[in-house]
Parts: structure tokens; C-alpha cells; sequence
DNA sequence: CTGAAAGCGCTTACAG
DNA sequence: CTGAAAGCGCTTACAG
């Protein structure tokens, strides 16, 4: 019995009766006398018998696999998404394949997402260069044809899917409100690789929040880098070499906290003392947060939620937008500004 | 052309053809002329054409699916050997389906790994309970009917599959080593949940350090906790709770850097100076270990390449068990013990 | 309650 | 070089 398995036809042979019946008590529906039922299950049990998910996938046409589109897993941020989300799959008998972006335009045709025949797919969207958007849409245009798909994360609002996706505008407002709250007016922002069209980015959030504080806009407390902390590390020591330090940021927002860390690690080599001379902000309240020296104060984005309620809207059918739930962490890193 | 997609026939209609040219043509398999070749991939390109890997898998017997079980994905540990894994398998046309342990121990039938018809199946084992042990080898032998499979991680030596396990008694023996080598002589070692009959075990490699050195094995020494922070920072404010501070461990070797960072914590609430009154060692060289305070000397445990070269032993067909690589990655945790 | 038969969308000998 | 036919392991009307 070594790689092999057995079929259908092996149980019903060996139980004296035909596949179709074996086929329903494995279903448990349709009727089936209790006697057969006791004698196939018997049968099924001592070969250890599973039928075959691809061959019931075949004539069923549900395959009970969602696909999920992930930028990165090593960012424990998309990691959190992916286990809320497998979490709720599971509990709906689904199971997930995760994808990397690359997959959006692999030509191995074995690989193709639309050579799997899934019975949906979770996109989640970061900020893209304009053509990456373009690409983006084309794709998902092919896709559709196969399959629901549902979009997550940092989702343009002219993209017509189901979508749950974050108010990183609102958010951003926020952030800058509470840090002038707690007197900053030189507050910068690290992040972002590529502009958008869309108006509920980080950017415009940033800005309006500046301004409804009445305080400048200052170029120079705006860097674009990617989000790990080396990017963020090296954003924020250029900031601080090309500014006299009477102008130096008091506060700075990090797109998340990857690089809220190397924020910390550029401000100790600069001999800025943490929070007193610098408050930081991060995103994503990742596992390591409340380990950091200070204690990072971030924004809980609730990705667990956010994996579990895409799961959910794609299998609802539903087509509406729905905004992703958020909360800000206090902790350390962000103190009241008393002058340097 | 909503959500349809075409068929194999659909194309062989249009293009004038048999199915089985438009499989040849698929596969890029047995002779077609260039004509009739060029003529069918037209219609495929028109029609955005995918053959169903389901069907396909159907008729070939061969899914490019592979599995991997991995104990959390919250930990980015197992992040980064999955996406060493995924990497792989998508460089000789594979995908990898995740599974989370208790799929192991499922009853759902539309679940179980087994009615996947996978081409390998790859086990990240930890250590485990007796009783955890018994049930995985059982599971296992079961699902050894339908697929092959691979063991990674800390795997017990009398487990008889093709491996890649890290010589753990051999990594604790050269850290008790180096701590000793730091002047430290009360070094405390905490982690692991359940004992385990394997000799290869944490636990031994511990041991036999400390003789090797001719220090005392002390029971205050050595506590249990499972691989969090927050059990790290309980066990080491526990261990330091039921000890007078002359007893005071100097250094402490913990199970994985989340560990680690709880102990951190533990320490700095207890008033105890990092590094100079005690040296803390992880393990796993998390992304965050270079941004804690101090800088948390760790040991590299290569989870890419460990990821990866699972995928190549599981494609392998080989039966041989080998040792995952390591390196101790030194940073500012662990310092020389000058007295307190 | 039970079974014979068609069909899901492909691949693969086997003929020609 | 090309195609008719069988078969992969199931499910699902359709009869009985």
C-alpha cells in the first residue's frame, strides 16, 4: 500500500456496492440505509481512505481553495493578514494558497493563477508606481474571469472590487493631530515609495493635517523610502545631515514600524535622546513594539481582523467597500515636546 | 466571458484543431507543425486561454502542489523558512500550500491534507509532548500513503524520514561554551515545554556544556516556558523572584529571540543593567534583534536556506537526514561578566 | 434506498 | 505531423 492510496472503486468493490453509493456517504447526502452506511464507512476506515480534493474538484467545480496575494510575508504585518485569514478560511472548510505579487506576472504557465481554478482571491495592495497600477488592473481584468476577487489593504478608491481597505488619510490626520497635541511642530514623515492619484493616501492625509494645525509644510521633513529599517534608518540620517539641528524634525511618523525602528537606530547615532529629543510614531504595532527602547507608540491596524473579514466578503458575494478598523497603541516613544 | 474561462475544446474548435494538438502545443510537447502551432496559440492568446492545473493534475498524477506545516506564521522564524521554501519551489514550477498543525489532527474531510493530492508534503517539527510525538508519527504514516515526505526544524533522531535538523545539543554546548568563555559561571537556560526521550534535545547539549566547563548543573537554573515574550519575561521574573540576588543567574541562554526579548524586559524591571549584569542569548536572529537595546546577540539559524533546501531534498527523492546550518551572529547582549 | 451512465477538462498511448 | 479514444477519480441527474 505503500504510494498509493485507493480509489472509489476500490471501497465500493470491496463493500458490494457502487461508487455512487460510496460517493454519497462520504457526502452524507442523499439517502443511504443505515446498514450500507455502517458497512461502507467500515470499509473506508480500514483502507484509510480520502478521496481526491482535485478529482472532486473536477466535477464540482469548487476546490475549497482560496488564493491570497501577499507583498511580503518576512514583514510579520502581512504575516498577521494571512493568519487571520487562513484562520477563518479553515473555519469555513477552505483552504489558502498564498501567492507572491511575482505571481501576478509569472509567465510559468504550471504557476499561472488562473490555471488554478480557486474559488477566489484576496489581493493585498500597497502603493503602487502609476504603471504598477496599470499592470495591476489588467491583470486582475483576466483573473476575474476565473474568479472572485477581493482587495485589501491600501486599496485606491478607483478601483471598482470588493474592497476592505484602510483610511490611511484619515489616519494620517490623526497622527499629526496627535502629535501636535502633544506640542511638536516640526513633525516629519518617512515612507512611501511612489505617488498616487488616489486622495485618500498617506500624503494628502499628512498634509491636511498640517494644515488644519496651521503649521508649515516643509519639503524637507517629507522622505520617501521603502518600508524596512535599513530605508528608514538611512531616510532619516539624511534628514538630520541636511538640516542644521535647530530645524531638525521633533517628531517624525514612519510608514510603519520597520522603519520606525531604523528611525530609533539613526536618532541614537545622531546622540538625539528617545523620546525626549525625537518622538516617533510607527504603523502595524508589530510583535516586537512594546520590546523597543522606548516602547514604540504605534497604530494597531488590526490585521488579524483584516485576513478574517477578507475571507468573509469573498465568500459573502457581496460587493461593497468597507473601511478596515484601526486604533492607536500608546507606548513610550511619543512624549509631550519640551524643547531641546 | 464573465467568469467562465474557456476550455481545451473551445480552442480546438476554433483553431480547426484536435484537443490533443492544443495539449501539444500547451506543453510545448511532441511534434506540431509550425504552422498549426502558431495558428493555436493565436485562439489561446485571443481567448486568454488557461488549462486548469486541477484538471491536468487530474489525468498527470502530478500537482505541483506542495504542502508545508509550520507550527505559527506569527512567528517570523517560520516566515522566513516559508518563503525560503516558496522561493524554491516556485524556481522548479511548484506552489506550496500552508497548513497550520492542527490540520494534522483535523476531522474536516474537505480539509485534510490527505484528499490533497500534493506532490510532497514538507513538516516543520518542534519538540513535543510524548503523546504529541506518538499521534504526529502516526499521522504521518498515514499521510506517507499519499504523498512523500520531508521533516525540518528539531527533529527528533529517531524519526525515520528524510530530514534537515539543526544539531541542537551541539548549538547549546557551544553557547554554554561562549558565555563561559565571557567569564560567566551561573548560566541560566530557559525554554522548552516538554522533555523528549531524542538525545539531540536542547536540554543534553545544556548539560553536557556546563560539565564540559566543570560548573555545577543547577535545577534554579533552568525553567520552561513555551517560545513567547510574554512567557520569557514570566519565567525569568519568576526565576528571579525565587532566588536571592547573589544567586542571580549572570547570563541566559533562551529558547528564541521572542523569548529573549521578554527576558529583556524581566531584567530591566528588575533594575538589572543590560549587558553588564546579565548577558541574554536568542536565538533565531529575528529581523528586530539588531534594533533592541542592546543589540541582542542571537544565532542564526538560516531559515531561507533551510526553507529551500527542504523543497530540494522533498523534489530529491532521497532518503538521507542532514544538519541545517547555524552561525552565532554576535552583538551587544552578551558581554564579559565583570562581577555586579 | 440504490445503481448505470454521462460528464468535468485535461493527457497519453496508439494508429495513421 | 495529427487525431480518436480511453482514462484520471469523482459527482450528479436520471431511472428504477
Amino acid at each position: 500500500m505503500s504510494t498509493s492510496g485507493s480509489t472509489i472503486y476500490d471501497i465500493a468493490a470491496e463493500a458490494g456496492v457502487s461508487i455512487t453509493t460510496v460517493s454519497r456517504v462520504l457526502r452524507g447526502s442523499g439517502a443511504v440505509s443505515a446498514a450500507t452506511k455502517k458497512k461502507v464507512e467500515a470499509v473506508i476506515a480500514r483502507h484509510n481512505y480520502h478521496p481526491s480534493a482535485i478529482a472532486q474538484g473536477m466535477t464540482s467545480k469548487k476546490t475549497y481553495t482560496l488564493g491570497m496575494i501577499l507583498p511580503k510575508l518576512l514583514n510579520p504585518n502581512y504575516a498577521m493578514i494571512f493568519t487571520g485569514a487562513n484562520d477563518e478560511a479553515r473555519r469555513s472548510g477552505h483552504l489558502i494558497s498564498l501567492f507572491p505579487w511575482s505571481s501576478l506576472s509569472d509567465e510559468r504557465p504550471a504557476l499561472s493563477l488562473a490555471n488554478r481554478r480557486m474559488d477566489g482571491l484576496i489581493v493585498c495592495v500597497e502603493y503602487l508606481s502609476p504603471e504598477g497600477n496599470e499592470r495591476l488592473l489588467e491583470t486582475l481584468k483576466e483573473l476575474r474571469q476565473y474568479m472572485r476577487i477581493v482587495l485589501i489593504g491600501c486599496v485606491p478608491s478607483y478601483y471598482s472590487y470588493p474592497t476592505i481597505s484602510y483610511p490611511m488619510a484619515e489616519i494620517m490626520r490623526k497622527s499629526v493631530s496627535y502629535l501636535v497635541g502633544l506640542g511638536h511642530e516640526k513633525i516629519a514623515f518617512i515612507g512611501g515609495t511612489e505617488e498616487d492619484r488616489d486622495e485618500q493616501r498617506r500624503d494628502v492625509g499628512y498634509t491636511q493635517g498640517l494644515q488644519e494645525a496651521h503649521l508649515p509644510c516643509t519639503a524637507s521633513y517629507r522622505a520617501f523610502c521603502k518600508g524596512t529599517a535599513e530605508a528608514g534608518e538611512a531616510a532619516l540620517e539624511e534628514m538630520l545631515s541636511s538640516l542644521l539641528p535647530a530645524y531638525w524634525p521633533t517628531a517624525v511618523i514612519a510608514l510603519n514600524d520597520l522603519v520606525a525602528m531604523g528611525c530609533m537606530n539613526a536618532a541614537r547615532k545622531r546622540g538625539l535622546k528617545l523620546p525626549e529629543d525625537l518622538s516617533i510614531l510607527g504603523c502595524d504595532n508589530l510583535f516586537c513594539a512594546p520590546y523597543l527602547s522606548p516602547a514604540l507608540t504605534s497604530i494597531d491596524t488590526r490585521q488579524q481582523e483584516l485576513g478574517a473579514d477578507a475571507v468573509r466578503l469573498l465568500l459573502s458575494g457581496e460587493e461593497k467597500r468597507m473601511d478596515a478598523g484601526w486604533e492607536f497603541v500608546y507606548r513610550e516613544s511619543c512624549a509631550r515636546y519640551a524643547g531641546r
